[in-house]
DNA sequence: CCTTATTTTGAACACTCGTTCAACTTAAGA
DNA sequence: TCTTAAGTTGAACGAGTGTTCAAAATAAGG
């Protein structure tokens, strides 16, 4: 039985709200969970430590919520770039790849630092299986719809292939936002690793696991 | 100036070394640095809390050597199928990244649970920024070699793009091997995923993105 | 067998952690 | 305007943190 909210939220309530989120998302993403503390997060917000417990409930609560504050909006996007390409024409996977890898990489270089500490969340959320259950609330329907794309490219493929390749492609494009100084380490001088390049790799190794045929027994 | 020792360790002493270097490995790999606390990981070896300090030094030196250890191992293995597969004939860009994954990944599923979590210990410091000259201290030099006979197989293209796409491999690989509880909430009854596939996926991946044209201005 | 470097214990240190809560301030709704 | 729900403060709680260290147990080297 949750109690009923009486009054509608205040603007400055909903402001130091967003703080606190922001706080938290860049800390978390920074330290993972347990490295960041609610007094550091607090400290971020410019708010005192109490308030987070506030707006943002128990510790695991406030983690939860960072993550499901972007994914939504990166659901519609990357739904709505398919449904887009859909109209114009038969889709094929380099375009439904497209459609689900550049939303978000495009958010991660011209949509603030925000997305950026969400792609490190987000590999922080990949890493530690406690986090499952959460990424798959957040993450899977979505993802399952282009599974399913893909699944109808290749008639004869086994179905299960496409989700092997869906995992790899997306540890590719978190590798891709967030480990731009390995690159740098690796490959000096190199330019800055462009989404082109990332989705004609995911494209490429997708098309050769859905092809690949069964090695004689 | 260190201290010199002055007597060999006793096997004992040995022995319990290795027995908390094990069980940090395993916890650091499950909750990650700050989650993994050294009262567990001594309570998990076995041992008093501060035998700990006394042969893993402070908790982040700790972390340090366990993430080197078997860093040593793997960058052997690697360098030595490489050579074998040289003696063999020429090498192709399929036999080079296989005898880059196939070693991890082999020893993953055969080794024992030991290569599974330092396989998500990895994933771990690949996450966290702070660990990055970690990365690079233990990884760097094996990768650079390979990256250096993909280059070769393409003498026109950009250098840098060999780069890219091994990170790319790489975060696929650490995918394959410990996410194999989202192979199964993606696509319910699907077999195990197999090496052969995450392979091919590697290799037509990094040919796209070595022989991709650099788009007209 | 001794000597003594090394390993191991067990407890303590100063500190930070997440969480809770009474009191105070702000502003929504009638 | 006035009532009172919602927002915010600041401090406190107990539990757990990494680290340190004197003392005891162990075993290597002479």
């Amino acid at each position: 039985m949750e109690k009923q909210r009486q009054r509608a939220p205040s603007a400055r309530s909903l402001q130091t709200r967003a703080r606190i989120l922001d706080a938290a998302e860049q800390l978390f993403a920074a330290r993972g969970f347990e490295g960041a503390s609610i007094r550091d997060i607090a400290k971020a917000a410019g708010v005192q430590g109490g308030l987070v417990a506030h707006h943002g409930g128990s510790k695991e609560e406030l983690f939860r919520l960072v993550v499901a504050r972007r994914a939504g909006a990166l659901s519609r996007i990357r739904v709505e770039a398919l449904e887009g390409a859909r109209a114009q024409g038969p889709l094929d996977l380099a375009t439904i790849l497209d459609c689900f890898i550049r939303p978000y990489v495009t958010l991660a270089q011209e949509g603030g630092p925000h997305w950026v500490a969400y792609g490190r969340l987000l590999a922080h959320v990949s890493a530690d299986p406690r986090w499952s259950t959460l990424a798959a609330e957040c993450f899977d329907p979505t993802a399952q719809q282009f599974i399913d794309e893909i699944v109808a490219l290749y008639p004869g493929a086994v179905p299960g292939r496409a989700a092997m390749g869906q995992i790899y492609a997306v540890s590719a494009m978190l590798a891709h936002v967030y480990s731009a100084w390995r690159l740098d380490t690796l490959s000096p001088g190199a330019g800055e690793a462009d989404t082109d390049r990332l989705i004609a790799f995911a494209t490429a190794g997708i098309h050769a696991v859905m092809t690949e045929r069964v090695p004689e027994k």
